[in-house]
DNA sequence: TACTTTTCAATTGTCGACAATTAATCATGG
DNA sequence: CCATGATTAATTGTCGACAATTGAAAAGTA
């Protein structure tokens, strides 16, 4: 049932699977940040199943068990369900106490509350980053687009969402708000959410190149200490990535229409 | 070192030494809600921690060890390493790799970013309340608020927070705004780090007056379908109730300079 | 055939024991 | 007297085994 790819029991560095956009978010995290962080075994297979799930290895909606999970990664039980544990407190899998555990599958109706949370948290983020960030970190910043606009991938105007490249920016801002609860709430919460899904709903067209643009626009703002008109300018980008969203979804059940590919899909489009 | 009280190990009836408040929310939540939801050991223990932790019998900072609370509890380590978790995932106590766990202890400047959490996702959540409750919530809602004005604790404008009062009502209207993710936030992972220190910095003066005007105002925008006024009103009330909550510190500050009982606040006013 | 009951295999919950790591204690040397 | 290093006790991490619960398959009956 579940897709669940080679996976080396014996996983000699560690974060080997990550993605390359990982490595800029944490460092932007702190300099002490930089430490593998896996002092147990707990942790680094949670952080294996996280990449697994976010990558899509473990469809949403997967039944997944621990014995086969312990198999699968050599481990026994015990860290294993402090790793699970570990991934429902990130509302990744989702448990019933003596029925088992599933990878989540938000309907489409979560997945808009889910931008509609992001629109009203990152606009604040953005405010208090306009407030609070200093010249180096908005140098950073800018940075980070100027590396996004090297890429070959914002060209092709295809997989700019899909390569982290967006959530990288994102990341930034929320960093630079200084706000720790807020950092903790969108970066250890909902963004692992956001990444599972953002490949399946890629954005289209001429989007990504917009989003590029509204990225400078905000960067712009911050550097002017302009807390207001950042807040405005996140809020409209969230919130037109969440049209984004809704348009290809509703593509999506179009498409579904003749070909009945309802699997991966929610049940209830409320 | 944790003034841990007596707790019965065997707790006959789930979710007794709660408070009644708690049973008007879990009401809201629906028809199916009322079932005890303690079908496991570690569920039973993680509440029970829970509760101890946010009435203060475990004191913040307070470090707690396995197998300490393990016998205290009467459980082996396996349901309460999923306990404590659990709480964790609540963000109720913080743990290190092979050192320890310990209640944790917001500092000043973590608890006014809480405030200002609450601040933008409550108002949002006023938003969609005016937009999406119906008729018999509204109702509910106004039950809630005639069932605090008929206590006695409001009239003497004391314990109107600490006993959950207010936080009823923020829940209905969290509740009311029909958005599962948001009601995932507020009440799962935020209000319970609020409610460990309501208590600590309780409303003072007129505060609890007022904040019951507010109440009133904010529904009568909600049941005018007013969401623009709502969301205004929830950010007003948020705001004050942080202000003062910020007065109130720097009170227990200014008392600190002669008495040194730094004990129980931060290290890092800042 | 359809429905109910029973059985059973699989999975989850719980426990006790052992290994690994840490922090404090104590001894030693400068 | 203080700093530094080894020792040790305590705590956390990990493991394998057993008990309890669940869901479904199988058997029986109307």
């Amino acid at each position: 049932m579940a897709t669940l790819a080679t996976h080396s029991p014996s996983a000699s560095s560690p974060r080997s699977s990550s993605s390359s956009a990982d490595d800029i978010l944490y460092d932007t995290d702190g300099p002490d940040a930089a430490a593998p962080e896996v002092r147990t075994l707990a942790e680094r297979v949670f952080h294996q199943l996280q990449d697994a799930i976010v990558r899509g290895e473990l469809a949403p909606g997967s039944k997944i068990t621990e014995p086969g999970l312990s198999k699968t990664y050599g481990i026994s039980r015990g860290p294993l369900r402090e790793a699970m544990r570990r991934l429902e407190a990130h509302r990744l899998i989702e448990r019933v106490p003596h029925v088992g555990a599933r990878v989540v599958q938000l309907s489409m109706k979560e997945l808009l509350e889910l931008f509609d949370l992001r629109e009203a948290l990152e606009s604040m983020a953005a405010r208090l980053a306009a407030e609070h960030m200093s010249p180096e970190e908005i140098q950073g910043l800018r940075d980070v687009l100027a590396l996004h606009e090297g890429q070959a991938d914002l060209k092709r105007g295809e997989a700019y969402y899909q390569r982290e490249g967006d959530l990288d920016f994102h990341y930034c801002i929320v960093q630079g708000s200084h706000n720790k609860m807020l950092m903790n709430l969108l970066c250890d919460d909902l963004y692992y959410l956001v990444r599972l899904y953002r490949t399946q709903f890629s954005a289209s067209g001429t989007r990504p190149q917009r989003a590029f643009v509204e990225h400078h626009r905000i960067v712009d703002a911050i550097e002017a200490g302009d807390a207001e008109l950042a807040e405005l300018l996140m809020r409209r980008h969230v919130s037109a990535s969440r049209a984004n969203v809704a348009d290809r979804y509703a593509a999506t059940l179009e498409q579904s229409v003749s070909q009945s590919t309802s699997q991966s899909m929610s049940q209830r489009p409320g």
